[in-house]
Parts: C-alpha cells; structure tokens; sequence
DNA sequence: TTGTATGCGTTATCAA
DNA sequence: TTGATAACGCATACAA
C-alpha cells in the first residue's frame, strides 16, 4: 500500500515560506516580485524554502489590493460555429500572451446574459470581451451598467463603455454581388443569418446595393432567412426547390449556411456547384477549405481583430475613464476558390 | 455634446452601501447572502441603496476567506477540432450550473504547459479538467504536484490527485472491427491520430484485436499514421495511392481525418463511399452528419462524460483529501451512417 | 537591503 | 435581528 501524504489542511502561505528561511514575509514578497529590492542572497533563501515547501503565490490577495484582477471576461456563444471555436483559440492565445487571463462565459440566450454578466462582475474581472451578435438596446445598457470596458465583435451595440470591431461586413457583401455580377449571373439568392444579427444585416445590405449598383434590370434575387446553421442552409434550399426556383449564384451569410446549401443543391436538386449555381460564403471556416465543398469565402481576419481588440483593452486600462466609446472596421479578405471558379 | 459621468475612481464596496441606507456593513453583507438572518425592512433599504450607487458584490475577498474560489482551471487544446469546441461548450455550461466559473487556458503545445499551470494555480482554482491528450510522465508529475484535483479526458496520465475519465476507446475499436468483418470486407486500413495520443493507442489496439478475433487469415491490415487533421487524412490516402494499395475499409481515429481520407478517396483514387471503401470515424463531430460525408463515427456522449467530471469535482471538493485517483470508461455509441451501409 | 505595520473588501464569530 | 471585530494572504509605505 502507498503511504498517503499528510492531507492538506491549509495552503501554504507565505508566512509559511518566511518563517522556514527565516526572513520576513516581505521578503517573500519580494522574491517572487521581479524588479524589487532583495539581495541575492535572501531570494536564494526564500526560493529554495518555497521549493521545499510547494508553495506558490497567490494572486488573489493581489487583486485586492491593486483593484485589478488581470482577467477578462469572454462572453460567447455558438461554440459549434468552427469559426467562433478559432477565434475564441486566437483570443486565449493572445489575451494570455498580454498577461490577461479568460474568464469564460458560455451563454445559450439572451435571456440568461444578466445573470451571467453579475457572476462575471463579481470575480472583478478588468473588461469584457464578446462576440455575441445580440442587437438589442437591453443588452448594451446593461453592458454599460457594469462600467468597466467592453469589446464587441460584429455587433451593432452602442453605449459608453462598449467597443466595437466589426468585420467590414457591408463592403465584402458589395463585393459578393460584384463577383456574381462579373460572372454573368441573373438569378442570385441571398441566404440572410439570425434576423437580429447585425452582421448578417449589413452583408444582406451590402450584397443589395452591390447588385443595385451593378445589377441590369433583369437580375432577379431572391432572399432567403436561415440561422447559421449548416441545417438552415440545407432547408433554405428545400424551400427553392418547392418553389421551383432554379438559382444560378448564392451568397450566404456565413459558411455553414453555404455548406449546407451546397450539399442540398447536389444531393435534393441534381444542380452543381460552380457550373450550375457559384456560391459565397463568410467566415472562412476551415470546413470551407474541405475538398467536398471548395468554397469561396471571406475571412474575416480574426487575427487582425483580436490584435485590435488588445489594443483597445491596453488603451482602456491605461486611461482613468476608459467609457469613451469607440467603432472600428476591419477589412474581410476574399479567399477564392473552386465554388466561383467556372470551367473553361 | 453629451455630458460625461464623473470618473469611476474606486469601485463601490459595502461600506458605501451601509453608509448611505444607514446600516452596517455586515448587514450589508447579509442582505445579499440568500438566507441569512435580516429583517425583510432593513434587506430592503440596503438593496435599494446598492441599486443606487450601481453597488456589486465583490467575490474576491470571500474567496481569501474560504479558501474555494469556485474556478475551475480547463485546459484544453485542439479547438480548431469541432470536437472540442463542442465538448467545451458542453463543459462551460454544466460547470456554470453548479456554480463553477471557468477560467481558460488554451495551450499550443506541452512545452507552455508548465507556465501555464502556474498562472491557473496563482488564482487559487479550486480544481483542473483537462483534454489534453499528452501521455507524458512529465505533465502527470506537474498536475500531481499542484495538490489540487486534476479530472482528465480521454488521457493516460496516472497519480495522486489525477482522474480520468476515458471514451471505451478499446471496446469501440473493437466494435470497428466487427462490423468491418461483417461487411465481408478484407483490406481494412487503421488511420491512426497522434503517437503518443492514448485515446488513439487505444482505438488502434481495439481494432487490431478485433480483426485477429474475427478475421481469417486472409485479412491485410495496412496501418496509417496521422495527426488528427483533415489534411493528414487526405495524406494518408494520397500515400496509399502511391503504394499502389487498394482499401476496401477504413477506421480512421477522429472524424477530420476520416473526412479528409474520404475526399482523397474520391478526388484522387475515384474510390466511392460505401461502395468501394466502407468507412468509420469517431468523435462524432457536427460534419459526420453533413451530406457529403455521412460519415459512420463512434459518439463520445460528452454529456455523460462532463456529467462525471463534475460527480468527480463535487466528490473532490468534498473530502477533505482529494488525493486519491480514479479512472472512468464511458461508452462510445456507434453512430450507423451512409459511409457503412452497403447498397442492396 | 530588510523588517514592521497597515490596508484591501468581504464573511464569520461573537456580543448586544 | 443587528453591529463590532477579527481574519483571509499579500503588497506597499515607512522605519530601521
């Protein structure tokens, strides 16, 4: 039988480490402080007492003390959405990587945001980071309740306190319709998110006004209303067929809508992607890049967006009053591929 | 030109609270602590109070007090894997129900692993679940070392403080073999994740002792290194090309390869699904379902799982000393798809 | 450089 | 039911 250590009773503490190298508890302090004032001597004592003794600081007295936690709460939710699951990678990272940690807060619905945002507030946490697409005045005024700085991505939400960096939502719809227009298609469709998502809002306005723009008199679109999930794509298309709409482009409001769009024309309506119909999609999830779909796709540049978003926390930090609000807007890059490329 | 609120300088705190409704602080502190003995008259002037100085519990000092911070470290690497993002919102949520909050920690490789332990630990979590998948005596020893209960998915690591809680990764392999046996089939191909992934170790030994059980000697069973990524499935298949080798079956170890070797089948060795090759996953992700894969795969039921963890964690959380280690085997459930059923 | 003393914002204990 | 007080573990100002 393996002898059980001792259980423990109390962590250990730096009185603990102070009194086993016998110095003071500043002393402690100060050796696990970078940049204080300690001989090397005494830090020698102190580290190898703390070695011995497993014991390791405890930030939370710390956040007591300077008012700041150096946490960020990251509210987020459509985890099964690739593309938040890769931007919520790429924010960890780069919170990290700024000494912030992510205090993370997975949310189903609206509904249940207040409650969420007090647990969060109640951990102090130094700011918010969020990439829910709500538009809706409730949720920025009890964003702004919180005072303390918040980062949006792709939302419409305005208030003091609230950030926002959106994707340039508007302009890489205008450019979907140019695209489609180029190629000589008349019957295009657009394949809308969330009702309420203010992203999918300004694409759908963007891509109109591209075809407006550009469009003959003869283009006729067709718009149609889905979730963002893959099944929502594949039904709008059950939806055409019924209609016996035969549409010769699509530009959908994000990936997964497309692919499942993609999959329903083959699979329910014998049309083929490029030939028959080109599609578009947003997000440049990596799904899109998959050999069964090939789809041209906008990228949002997350890493352009979460770098923006730090620095919008860094400048928030540093200032007394950080309510100022701010909105900025991030080029969506074109990834072309097989799905609006027409053979030869 | 809206006029700007006077500059937050301190945060409010209860004292605040009790100087203005006229009360002390510890009642203050009672009228927000659910059943604690005030009078309904006092709780509501300290609440209206709070209300108007936009007053917020502060959770940080309780937690000096108490020792329990009710944060649970999760560790987690992989989320371009929409397994992962999926199990991790699955996670969030039931730890949020049992008033655990979640701090973050996304790590690229084993080697910042050891940082990044630190920097949970430093915020007194009460607790880690992890998925990362790393066999290594090393990360075992550093998890051990923290004193604080480690709950591990689908991994190897075994010591004090250490629980696992694993998929039947054996048993399904297993199953793999068997209904690859059935179908009369006498190629099969084993795409294997990661070397030192244990959950893979283990798919590839069930499936290994399957075939032997069931198969005659006729059976050539050629093996397939991988890294759990679409493309490395699509390699793989590509270098079964240039062998010259012909598969009639394929269990590959996660659903991103099996995806990725059932597009190589088709663009690059004009192999059809089921017809030609017949072909399993696991993990189950959201794109096993989508019609251009209708991929056959082995379900983790990560909500049985998270369910245990969080058993684990009550347990742990309870007793005085956590130490002791356990190890769970959950179930997979064969998901039967397209990409197994023969045509008649 | 080192040690002493104070304070951070709560909760728990105790007395009233 | 209420209020005063101690305690949590560390960082900092100050004194030595």
């Amino acid at each position: 039988m393996v002898t059980q250590e001792q259980a423990v009773i109390r962590a250990v503490t730096s009185i603990d480490v102070a009194r086993l190298a016998g110095v003071s508890q500043s002393a402690v302090s100060r050796a696990f402080s970078p940049g204080s004032s300690i001989s090397d001597q005494t830090k020698q004592k102190v580290l190898a007492a703390a070695e011995s003794l497993g014991y390791r600081p405890n930030r939370i007295p710390a956040i007591m003390l300077s008012g700041r936690s150096c946490m960020v709460g990251v509210v987020i939710g459509g985890l099964e959405n690739p593309f938040y699951a890769t931007a919520l990678e790429r924010l960890a990272t780069a919170l990290r990587e700024n000494g912030l940690q992510v205090l993370l807060m997975h949310v189903d619905d609206a509904l249940t945001l207040d409650n969420a945002l007090d647990q969060l507030v109640s951990y102090r946490i130094d700011a918010i980071v969020t990439s829910l697409a709500i538009g809706s005045k409730t949720v920025a005024q009890a964003l702004s309740r919180l005072r303390i700085p918040v980062v949006c991505f792709n939302s419409s939400l305005v208030g003091p306190w609230i950030s926002t960096i959106n994707s340039d939502n508007h302009g890489a719809g205008f450019a979907a319709a140019h695209l489609i227009m180029e190629k000589g298609r008349v019957r295009p469709v657009w394949l809308a998110g969330p009702e309420r998502n203010a992203a999918s809002l300004a694409r759908g306005e963007g891509f109109l006004q591209g075809l407006q723009q550009t469009g003959a008199s003869h283009i006729e679109l067709t718009r149609l209303q889905g979730d963002d999930t893959y099944d929502s794509g594949y039904e709008a298309m059950l939806s055409l067929k019924r209609q016996g709409i035969r549409p010769d482009s699509l530009f959908a409001s994000n990936d997964m809508m497309a692919c499942g769009a993609m999959d329903a024309l083959r699979e329910e309506m014998d049309l083929r992607c490029p030939d028959d119909v080109i599609m578009l999609g947003y997000d440049n999830i990596p799904q899109a890049a998959w050999r069964s779909y090939d789809l041209t796709s906008f990228d949002q540049c997350t890493g352009k967006m979460v770098a923006r978003a730090l620095e919008l926390l860094e400048k928030a930090f540093q200032a007394k009053d950080s309510s100022h609000s701010h909105t900025h807007i991030i080029d969506a890059k074109l990834i072309e591929r097989g799905s609006t490329r027409l053979p030869l």
